[in-house]
DNA sequence: ACCGATGTAAAACGATCATTTTACCCTTCG
DNA sequence: CGAAGGGTAAAATGATCGTTTTACATCGGT
């Protein structure tokens, strides 16, 4: 495997189980056997490493999650959920982490944030048949809900946020 | 003001606003004008400073919010976010950056979730006039949802949820 | 008047962190 | 052959961290 993608991979995995500021670069270095001196030759800086697992991952998200209709979206939830389980949102637990202070990572996550409102925007908009502001925030309150509240309830949550959203794009549909 | 009251109310604007790994210990002592001392005589560690904050926290949450309506519960959560600001939920965010590898830090985070939890089934018992699980997950999610979305989209989220919410309680109360 | 408790000021401790540097080892290609 | 590029190993740098220690001041109660 390349030493990019090696490097990427390990650090999203140990970012994410382990919070990025309690995570050392040291940590890095270790797991993916590199010399620190590659690592930063590679990636430059801890917070650029950051910024880039966040790109990687939001590349990744989207192309797993299906936006087409609600049943589809929540079902990729559920999936995204039983392979990599459940410790809430990455990208809003950096923001909070790091308090915005960082513009690379704040890019990023305000570009994951800014995605997700869109596609879930364009989702109302073809199963509903209007645009409303509203039910777009209710289907994303659900569904950042849903992601923080699987960490301590399970993913039974997941499918009882499926079925409110799903109740409330149908009623829409039929006005 | 009392020295621990003084100590409480600093490390809890501290923690909330800047992190909790990212924020020193110097930092509260600084901000507080006592001495790293009498600091560290009247709160022990930097761990247990943070779960008597998260058990200060819980204790004033839980005493602002009022669960006996969906739309007395939403209205708190709107006037604890024009009150202190939205960041997203303390207790989560502690939980998500030490791993939940501090048992002080973890067992104070699981009381106010479960707390949480059972406020919400007593209100839809009252509300809805039954015991309802998946109900009960539906508001949580909505109410988690629109704390953390509430970061990003602003305090219209909560509208929106509260709309939602207040729409399942009906219908399931009418069934 | 004095003792113990409680505070301050400031240095010191040992650990860890992000990052850089030094010295060396291959491989590849002209 | 020989030089350059890209890798390793390991020590060093300088900052910051949580926490403790040393030395000294203040003050209420018997």
């Amino acid at each position: 495997m390349d030493i990019d993608t090696q490097l990427l991979s390990a650090a999203e995995r140990l970012f994410d189980h382990d919070g990025f500021n309690a995570t050392g670069m040291g940590r890095v270095v270790n797991e993916t056997r590199l010399s620190s001196r590659t690592v930063y030759k590679h990636v430059g800086s801890k917070n650029a490493l950051m910024a880039r697992v966040l790109a990687e991952r939001r590349k990744r998200f989207f192309e797993h999650t299906d936006f087409t209709t609600t049943t589809a979206l929540f079902a990729s939830l559920q999936r995204w959920a039983d392979a990599e389980g459940v410790r809430g949102c990455l990208f809003f637990r950096v923001q909070a982490e790091t308090g915005g202070s960082i513009p690379e990572i704040a890019a990023q996550v305000a570009a994951y944030q800014a995605q997700l409102r869109t596609r879930i925007a364009d989702l109302v908009a073809s199963e509903a048949g209007v645009v409303d502001e509203q039910l777009t925030d209710q289907i994303l309150a659900l569904f950042e809900g849903a992601t923080t509240a699987a960490t301590y309830r399970g993913t039974a949550v997941i499918g009882a946020a499926h079925a409110c959203a799903l109740e409330l794009v149908r009623k829409r549909a039929q006005q």
